[in-house]
DNA sequence: TAGATTGTTAATCGATTAACAATC
DNA sequence: TAGATTGTTAATCGATTAACAATC
């Protein structure tokens, strides 16, 4: 599974979008599928399909296609979704008890611990399972447990020194849900900064577009 | 304002960022930016930047750079955020109360009118201000005011014959998510399709390959 | 074997960067 | 005027598509 060179970002930007639709088609019971049937699906072309699985080694066989299950485990181990990593959620708020009770960590390769709030009247509260603790435990609480990575709900005015303190604490990613832009990739600590406000101008500029 | 040619969608992407660090500058008293400065604090190059904005005309000057104000302002009437766009938001569960309470849908060109949900327990309730009203309205409601997209955070199952549905009624937009890639582009209307299982597989990958 | 479909190389296309004349 | 910085053209780079030999 080496790679021959430095796999290119929007390779890897298309891997959760592949893994997303290939689990649709096990759920569907499909159990291989080819190039150009994918990519019809995905509204690719099966050159491109070919060219990106072919980054990492090839996992197609001529004159038959990929198989599902396969292809599943691959982009899977690829993604680093079986590597068994931990997270934290930090701020009990609307946005993390949403995700606390709806979002599906594990299917994003993500074991979610515990969630953790200022508010000591969320203390000892459970939301989807996951019991809130307070802020005050966070430091031992991280030592303790090594969470790989931190989900960051909290107000965006205190996003900057908290990423900071994590980050000497341990936490190796960061999902960014303040609305201010983390870079900490300088420390080698990746950040997926998520700005919902970008994907809804997007569409009014696209709607907007469909008048002209 | 006419555009000589096509603008690559790659060029759309970044808009919205534009419009982020532009509105920062201009809350931080900032009234000029080189393309020089703000390629250093977004992390692009000055030629990108100065590529990106002639494609809308260019609204620079030489040896001084680009005035905030009117930078803002033609970001924001290129986006369509001026044109007083509407929006309804479907399915008032936890995701949805979290939009409601916390999104700010006015800075990204939208002014949302209420909510609907199947629930009548909800029927009446306020999250945000905004009124959830029965989805046995929702037909009656869209051909009175005529909103010009829905909010999708209605379960996933339901998602693509209530899309047709509100497609049929007039809605021009979706703002979607449900999980399911919905791709009504060939009816004219289109779709931001939010996969946050996406954005935290791919922070799972970069977290791996830190260790490499 | 014949048909199908991959893996892979070469060709094309588009996007980014560099350079510099225009001009505020 | 001199300095700064844009607008814009040309050069480079990278990503996508096309083509086809390899092979299941």
């Amino acid at each position: 599974m080496e790679r021959k060179q430095e796999v290119s970002k929007a390779v890897i930007q298309r891997l959760p979008r592949y893994y997303r639709n290939i689990c649709e088609l096990k759920a569907e019971g499909v159990q291989r599928i080819s190039s150009r049937a994918l990519a019809e699906r995905m509204g690719l072309t099966a050159s491109q399909i070919r060219q990106d699985f072919n980054c990492f080694g090839g996992f197609g066989q001529q004159g038959y296609g990929y198989n599902i299950d396969k292809l599943m485990e691959e982009l899977g181990s690829i993604l680093g979704l079986r590597s068994g990593r931990t997270a934290i959620l930090l701020g009990a708020g609307n946005l993390g008890r949403a995700l606390l009770n709806n979002f599906d960590f594990s299917a994003s390769g993500f074991q979610l611990l515990c969630a953790f709030d200022a508010n000591p009247e969320l203390k000892g509260k459970e939301y989807g399972g996951y019991s809130v603790r307070s802020s005050d435990d966070l430091p031992s609480y991280i030592a303790a447990h090594k969470p790989d990575v931190a989900v960051l709900t909290i107000p965006r005015s205190n996003a900057p020194d908290i990423a900071r303190e994590l980050v000497d604490q341990g936490i190796r990613g960061l999902w960014n849900f303040t609305g201010e832009d983390l870079h900490l990739g300088g420390l080698g600590v990746p950040v997926e900064n998520v700005h919902l406000s970008d994907s809804l101008m997007t569409l009014c500029h696209l709607v907007s577009a469909t008048e002209e």
